[in-house]
DNA sequence: AATAATTTTTAGATTAACCTAAAAATTATT
DNA sequence: AATAATTTTTAGGTTAATCTAAAAATTATT
């Protein structure tokens, strides 16, 4: 039984969705995910279903079954590793990368991405923070919090970003922010809940709601 | 005008056998080359003149136009840029290699193969000794000769295989037979054309024809 | 509970890329 | 030149992945 790119990527879709909210994954969520009809979508859970990687039942959403989880979490491990040498070794720009990491995480193969992993000295984290699970398919959880609800005074190191769009990262590339770096509140602004940090003890810059709820760091 | 993975790798099949025989290239011929029905090709051939990708006339074969040729020497550039990296940075062998860089040949995105190419150092030749045409489609031409062409006593320098198959390439390992090793003919048996050879100044071992065929060497 | 709104599925098409079998064109042989 | 053999194209189908429009099922509201 060979899988397709798109199966792929549905499977992936079905994944994300699954994470955050822990309700069966319904039609139109994955359509809105995929940017495609929820026509398409029916089309595909079907196909999905046949194939046993998903548990479908119309209507009522569907559910990952133990292949398609396994499936799934290998092409985020794929994904996540190719923007690692992306950035690591050729020199992208962390906003650069996630078109061709789309491309990049369809290649088949078991021992290319092995050796790549390898080769990048097994990293833990994509560019942009996130986990890489490992060949066995274990993540790394990491108590993280939203620099909009520090308190002030408080401080953390940032480990991640929630939204991965390249206006966002190459906003946070403007004022100085990277992964690693130092983010202590400052103040908060009632009005508005925008807030005023200190970056790497330096320099002290203000962001809005929206972009502080977007920066996850690791308190302390 | 978007072009896809199977337009892609016809054009590629089309400029291969174009560059052994110079005459017009034939239906059949690539329907040899790509494995597929003649009346697939014949399909695909109308897409590929709609698209001007080639100059296409009924029974008389084709040729790549400009853009066509292009878009093939592209193609194989990328190729042999993911073999070398395939090799170079990630430990393959070199008859593991082939059907990952038909894969990763497709990836879409120009910076991405300029720093590849950046990145692996600008190599002019690919694992197999195949040159790598440069950014601006550039080839790189070697007066290379088959080692069954050699008289009794000279010598040449490995530079390229011709056969790519995997039982052969690990048949040279086996014999301690690689790139860039020095090769001196030292005698031929009439009866079947196989040939006594030098490796590296030091092991001795005999060579059938359709071996010291597929060996090309630069001489002296 | 009945009706309205929303979500999901079905029905029917389209496109790329393949296929087999039959027809047409070209090339080789008598 | 006529016929036979070969090559190529056309005709007609299939499958994956998409779409729009209509029908059916579920959920929300009166
Ligand atoms: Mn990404
Ligand atoms: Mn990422
Ligand atoms: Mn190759
Ligand atoms: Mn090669």
């Amino acid at each position: 039984m060979t899988i397709t790119t798109a199966e792929e990527n549905y499977l992936k879709a079905i994944f994300k969705i699954a994470e955050k909210e822990d309700k069966a994954v319904l039609t139109n969520s994955i359509a809105a995910a995929m940017n495609t009809a929820a026509a398409s979508v029916t089309d595909m859970l079907k196909r999905l279903a046949e194939k046993q990687l998903i548990k479908y039942e119309k209507y009522r959403g569907v559910e990952l079954t133990e292949d398609g989880n396994r499936l799934a979490t290998t092409l985020i491990r794929k994904h996540r590793l190719w923007e690692v040498f992306l950035v690591e070794k050729l020199g992208f720009a962390w906003d650069e990368v996630h078109d061709l990491a789309e491309q990049l995480e369809h290649v088949q193969g078991e021992p290319l991405i092995d050796r790549l992993d390898n080769f990048l000295g097994h990293p833990r984290f994509d560019p942009h923070g996130d986990p890489i699970p490992d060949a066995q398919g274990r993540w790394t959880f990491r108590q993280q919090v939203r620099v909009s609800l520090l308190q002030p005074g408080e401080k953390g190191i940032l480990t991640g970003v929630d939204d991965h769009a390249t206006p966002f990262l190459q906003y946070l590339d403007q004022i100085g922010v990277a992964l690693g770096i130092e983010i202590q509140l400052l103040d908060r602004t009632e009005y508005d809940q925008s807030v005023q940090v200190r970056i790497s003890g330096k320099t002290e810059v203000t962001l809005s709601e929206k972009v502080a709820q977007n920066l996850l760091v690791i308190k302390g």
